[in-house]
DNA sequence: AGCTTTTAGCTAACTTCATTAGCCGCATCT
DNA sequence: AGATGCGGCTAATGAAGTTAGCTAAAAGCT
């Protein structure tokens, strides 16, 4: 019996492209371990548990997420890099929904987990837009927070098909995002 | 062996405040059947299954929903309204965690589902808000759509103590309420 | 190279849960 | 009282996560 010559990456990377195609509450250990050409038990080799996979799939997502709304911003300021931002978040979701709902409801152990670490990256980014507007004190985290509260609601609701009506999707998020723009500019 | 004088409304209503306790993943059949009294198979007399429960609790949840929103809309207008249909909604929320998880993901099979009645009778809500203020056309489903992914995302993210620094989350949400406020008004 | 040590994968077994099949007594209606 | 239906029960099945313990492949050492 050849090894197969896994690692913690190359499962939990693997686990985060199944969570995507059948969601994440069709992610199982069994399918898993089909997909790696092992059987299930050797998948705990790598991880200590499901729910470690989903952390570790959590990790890879936030990740990959702070990556992408990073890279949208760099050379840009203002609207243009609002609209960037929340372009590149909202792509990423509704490219990779079970990734990203792997991230719902993780709490941080420590300072030191990875989880927390991209969690800061993404917020870094997402900060630094705002520094594109005249906005001070206390009113940056509040707008942190309405920014985030925007684009997660809007992302998870579309990855859920909650948006019913024939209204265009497209159409709405952009008149989202300049409504944002001109909320903060008029501050 | 007594009977226990269960029906569907009584089950889904004991399944929404246990999801509320323990969270929906931890709603497990066997304990809704021992928060009852009862075994385990009994309940698949009243519900037709664990999907079907939590396709109950959503309606319940979104009923009840619509329920707040719209009573504290009732005899308000403009922003006193649109302040508390947002608090109404935050609220219910953040009290009822379990019961409103179960609604996300959820789609109605046609326009005879109570889950879809309950919707449109939450949107309904919404939309009267929205009269309030001066916006006409497309942008209304639009406007509708931003309130949603607001609330819901505020929401869910208070739920899942998401919001990690020190700042005040009450305060942030107040501050939310009114950015969208003025820029409602400002169109 | 040969020996040792580590470790990735395996089989077998256990546990928890959802679900189904089939039985039986309570409650109501005539 | 007797018939009937419905709500509860026990028993059994199957899927999924997990653990224990074995074995052989890889990696390291002399």
């Amino acid at each position: 019996m050849p090894r197969a010559g896994l690692d913690r990456a190359a499962v939990v990377g693997a686990g985060a492209a199944l969570a995507d195609e059948v969601g994440l509450t069709g992610l199982t250990m069994g399918l898993l371990a089909d997909r790696l050409g092992v059987r299930t038990p050797s998948l705990y080799k790598h991880v200590a548990g499901q729910d470690d996979l989903i952390r570790g799939i959590a990790a890879l997502a936030l990740h990959e997420t702070a990556e992408a709304v990073g890279g949208a911003v760099q050379g840009r300021a203002g609207s243009d890099a609002l609209a960037a931002a929340a372009r590149a978040f909202r792509a990423f979701v509704v490219e990779h929904p079970g990734r990203y709902a792997a991230t719902i409801g993780q709490e941080p152990s420590g300072p030191e987990d990875p989880l927390a670490e991209a969690g800061e990256r993404l917020l870094g980014a997402f900060t630094a837009v705002l520094r594109g507007y005249e906005i001070d004190g206390p009113a940056v985290n509040h707008a942190l927070r309405m920014l985030r509260s925007l684009c997660h609601g809007f992302a998870t609701l579309e990855a859920a098909h909650a948006f019913q009506w024939s209204t265009d999707i497209d159409q709405s998020f952009e008149w989202l995002v300049a409504f944002a723009d001109r909320g903060l500019r008029a501050m």
